[in-house]
DNA sequence: TTGCTAGACTAACAAGTGTTAGTTAAAGAT
DNA sequence: ATCTTTAACTAACACTTGTTAGTCTAGCAA
């Protein structure tokens, strides 16, 4: 496996700070200090505070997009592609924690990429509702209201970044089974 | 009903603002903007930035706390503990969506205040905690793993502020009702 | 009328912000 | 041995930050 760049570094870091305190309390000063380098130099490297926030949002959500746009070309049955999505949620956020919390809590301080942003987490969004949709069609999953089933499973899944890091030796298959079985079928006896 | 002091209003005002950028990015003289007059102003009704955080969210935890306490003591059986439950965070979330905002995304910006945030919200979780677990012993509830069901519940009820103002014509015992049925018995036919 | 108060204002400060320019020392290429 | 590149540095910039000091004016109490 090819060896991380310095550029890459600093995007991992930088990362990390943004979800210890937000995009906008982190300082190229912090940045620099915990890199061990001075504020100036981070520039040898990277173009731009705002830069480094770009690239650490996007390139998860197009990942998201992108196999999010697979499970739903699949004809799995709907429980199947709803395990796949808690899947994809799992293994995404348990690569990327610092990441994630970025993309949750700072995308509004994207700059010009916002509204590129937007239309991804939009697509995102709007595949997830038509799978819930279909399966409520074909009675596979229960006749409720698909806002509030979209908004309690998507809640949770968004959260993982949180969740994931205060649990070690993560199993992310055991994980993933168990988080499946309560989403889907509840927790009543 | 009392209307509104100015210094409430500066409160409301910021959490608004709060919930838009997140408290770093918000400076004075945009709170000043949106109230309509000067930044320095501000300080005749309030001592500084600090202080409008810390009381816009201990206010709402220790609302949290007091009300977690009432539902503990009760005896009622475990499915409608949960039900209060999530009737409180919707009921919290909905009086106050921009206060919540902080709650969740800025708290870490708490000054002197912060250890006690935190005792708050541990003690909040743990009573959580046990009301799940007291369910799995008397075989109320399903026997998968309690932190997970904790963590699938409290995400969800805690991200209720982004939804809820989504939705208008909000009826919270219809809203209550559908959630705590979809926590609780899945969505599964 | 006179005096007091509430609540706005202007001006300013010291500290911190992202970023640029120019320099330097070491490592690798010729 | 000389040249070039990399990646650090210091110094500085123009601007923004939260906050304070001091002033002014309208409304109310005496």
């Amino acid at each position: 496996m090819k060896s991380e760049t310095r550029q890459e570094e600093i995007i991992r870091v930088a990362a990390k700070l943004f979800k210890k305190k937000g995009y906008s309390a982190v300082t190229m000063r912090d940045l620099a200090k915990e890199m061990g380098m001075k504020a100036a130099s981070l520039y040898n490297h990277i173009n731009s505070k705002q830069e480094l926030l770009n690239s650490i949002i996007l390139s998860i959500a197009e990942q998201f997009t992108e196999e999010m746009s697979n499970i739903k070309n699949s004809n799995s049955p709907t429980a199947q592609k709803l395990t796949d999505i808690v899947e994809l949620h799992i293994k995404l956020a348990s690569e990327n924690t610092y990441g994630m919390a970025s993309l949750n809590n700072d995308w509004m301080h994207l700059g010009d990429q916002l509204q590129h942003y937007l239309t991804l987490r939009n697509g995102y969004e709007d595949d997830f509702r038509d799978i819930i949709k279909k399966g409520i069609e074909n009675k596979e999953i229960v006749n409720e209201n698909p806002e509030i089933i979209l908004f309690s499973m998507l809640t949770t899944l968004r959260s993982l970044y949180l969740w994931i890091p205060k649990k070690e030796n993560l199993d992310i298959n055991s994980l993933s089974k168990s988080l499946s079985q309560i989403l889907i079928q509840g927790i009543d006896a």
